[in-house]
DNA sequence: TCAAAACTAGAATTATAATTCTAGTTATAA
DNA sequence: TTATAACTAGAATTATAATTCTAGTTTTGA
């Protein structure tokens, strides 16, 4: 759910500024209400008056506040991304990140991914097809997926307690490439025989992920 | 390159019957120049009239042949994907296979896969983003990932020489969706660190999929 | 209280491309 | 040779949705 403190504070080019509480509160509404269509239909198939209806609004208070459509899914993305972001700092700096072994810092990883993409199903899936063609409208998404990276491969590094090679720190970022090719692949697609629904799934991705950085763990 | 023989062979629903030679001719230029035109554009961005100028014909003679746009590339995935289904028949008999390590046969079958998928960027990419709107679009393809499987998975399993056990044959199968995964992956929107274009990305992923299948390797 | 600014409603417009239609042209086969 | 079927050309039509426009309505601040 996105509020409008988010909104307030993520400013955002493509939404233009509000100046009275009906219309902040009717932006808080269109953001939701794109957020739930887009688990229904994609970028196309979003179609302005139908979200509009949803809203209990109309086409023309809608281009009061977005230049487009394509600013609104921009704005939409932004403000997940935003979240999605504050969500991984919190989550990088609390002291509940399994320090104990690879194995659980990885399936750590894994589940709390695959429970973002879970929520963000819809709008995940939608930059995935919009970015095949206009690839600038993914950059927002694979920033996330650097920050993560980022976060990440300090720690990993630091439980192997070897010397940080450039060859293991390729194969760090190639698990996680790994992982989120994996994922998205399931977003779009879903080919099986393993969905974002199954258990197995992060259990699975973090095996492969820790055998490929470290292979003398079993 | 697709060709009369193979257009005429694989009977596709969607493109309607020819009588004369020339209109066979310009159905295997309406085939390549889409091809080609979709190495620059996406499904949606592919126009009729210019696939018809490039192939110096027009918009009346296209949809003599074609039901509409979605038959054409549906007749285009069907074409290309019978063409590798017949590629891997005869990939999967010959004696080249590597029968020597598992780390050699899995190497054989990502750069086998890399080379295919960089042959056919442009249609796997459309065919990736159409499928977000419709899931079965992307069926013909999936089809050609679970024979590819089908194909591999014993030659894996012998190479093992340990029990087939249901654990083993899960772990195969999830290399194998992480394989195509990261490979969509790169052909949709192209992460990084690593590109189709790198030698080490089969690399990598052999190795990715050698130690998800077998731990002992190194 | 009231004028100006901000906003909302929703019909009308526009843009874009796919698709259709009809009049020619070319191939086929009796 | 010629009637007929197959095909091609390309202008006109259609469909779909985004976007614009203008006339109301509500909020704000003096």
């Amino acid at each position: 759910m996105l509020d409008e403190q988010l909104i307030a504070e993520a400013k955002v080019p493509g939404l233009k500024p509000t100046q009275q509480q009906r219309s902040r509160a009717l932006v808080v509404r269109l953001m939701n209400e794109g957020l739930a269509l887009l688990e229904e239909h994609d970028f196309d198939g979003l179609s302005i008056e139908a979200l509009c209806a949803r809203c209990e609004t109309t086409v023309g208070s809608f281009y009061a506040r977005f230049e487009s459509k394509d600013a609104f899914v921009d704005t939409l993305q932004r403000l997940v991304v935003e979240d999605r972001r504050r969500e991984l700092a919190a989550r990088y700096s609390s002291d509940r990140i399994p320090r104990g072994d690879l194995a659980q810092l990885l399936t750590w990883i894994t589940k709390g991914g695959v429970i973002w993409l879970k929520r963000h199903h819809g709008l995940v899936r939608a930059s995935l097809r919009r970015a095949g063609s206009d690839l600038g409208s993914w950059t927002p998404m694979r920033e996330l997926g650097r920050i993560q990276v980022e976060y990440a491969l300090p720690l990993i590094v630091e439980l192997l307690e070897g010397r940080p090679t450039p060859d293991l720190e390729q194969r760090i970022r190639f698990a996680f490439q790994i992982m989120y090719g994996t994922l998205n692949n399931m977003i779009l697609i879903d080919p099986g025989p393993f969905t974002l629904q199954d258990a197995a799934t992060p259990r699975l991705l973090a095996t492969a992920m820790l055998r490929l950085i470290d292979p003398t763990k079993p």
